[in-house]
DNA sequence: TTATATGCAAATGATTTGCGTAGTC
DNA sequence: GACTACGCAAATCATTTGCATATAA
């Protein structure tokens, strides 16, 4: 448990202010292109490095996806959310967290329980609309 | 939107055999070599193939994990999940769906909801005694 | 000053795919 | 007999890592 003292580089803070500044939920990649346009000569491995270890932090969070492509999310407070099947955008639900949802299972598992993950999954508008469009 | 016809070859009997018998939920890899027991020239690609397969049809479910490798589920029916973050591991949780907890964001979002998924975190049992040895 | 971080490129690990053959319906 | 699935091996894709250099504290 050894702790790691933590630089504030210039790559490491872009990469957190793109991350808080956009809504969604976007890949490894996505925040590279991002940040590239203000530093350049960044590499993938770099933003790579630093939301694993603003992860660990638990400065951000880092999301998993049905694929093996996993989304970061800037916002590190607890809450939910909602992945549209079409398109396999995630957005934050508008509902609170309710950690009263742990207690049932406390006394009926073995496990000790920390935390949930609860995950909505529905169409968004956007392909709910081309949806229809399709269908005629 | 082409009906495929789907043959029940030894593989994908044995694949889902394994599946179904098992109460844990195996990676592709364990699942491999548990089928390569019975039927010592399967080949790996052909247990990806069958477990794609087997998920489209809804015969079996595919777990998300945090890192890039995925579980597969031999019970298709809708049921939460209980993961240790020490270990891992994945269990069914002892507890009943609830539907209604979708009600709540089919007024708050414009998403057309169709189901959710949910998943606590905790300790098993065999870290957390493992965690008091360590601890002294 | 000195440990931590970076850029680059190569390595890794899970999963997918092309192809010729085998097996199911 | 026709068409799906298989085994094998090579390919893919996201992510990680080794190393020499650069930089924050």
């Amino acid at each position: 448990m050894t702790t790691r003292k933590i630089r504030m580089t210039q790559q490491r803070r872009f990469i957190l202010e793109e991350l808080r500044r956009i809504r969604s939920h976007p890949s490894a990649d996505e925040i590279y292109e991002k940040v590239r346009r203000r530093l350049p000569r960044i590499s993938l491995g770099t933003v790579y490095r630093n939301l694993n270890i603003l992860t660990e932090c638990g400065m951000i969070q880092r999301l998993e996806t049905g694929s093996a492509q996993r989304l970061f999310d800037g916002d590190p407070r607890a809450h939910y959310h909602l992945r549209c099947v079409v398109c396999g955008r995630v957005e934050d639900a508008p509902v609170e967290p309710i950690i009263a949802i742990e207690d049932a299972l406390r006394e009926l598992s073995d496990y000790e329980i920390i935390g949930h993950r609860l995950e909505f999954i529905g169409v968004c508008p956007h392909c709910n609309k081309r949806d229809d469009v399709e269908r005629g």
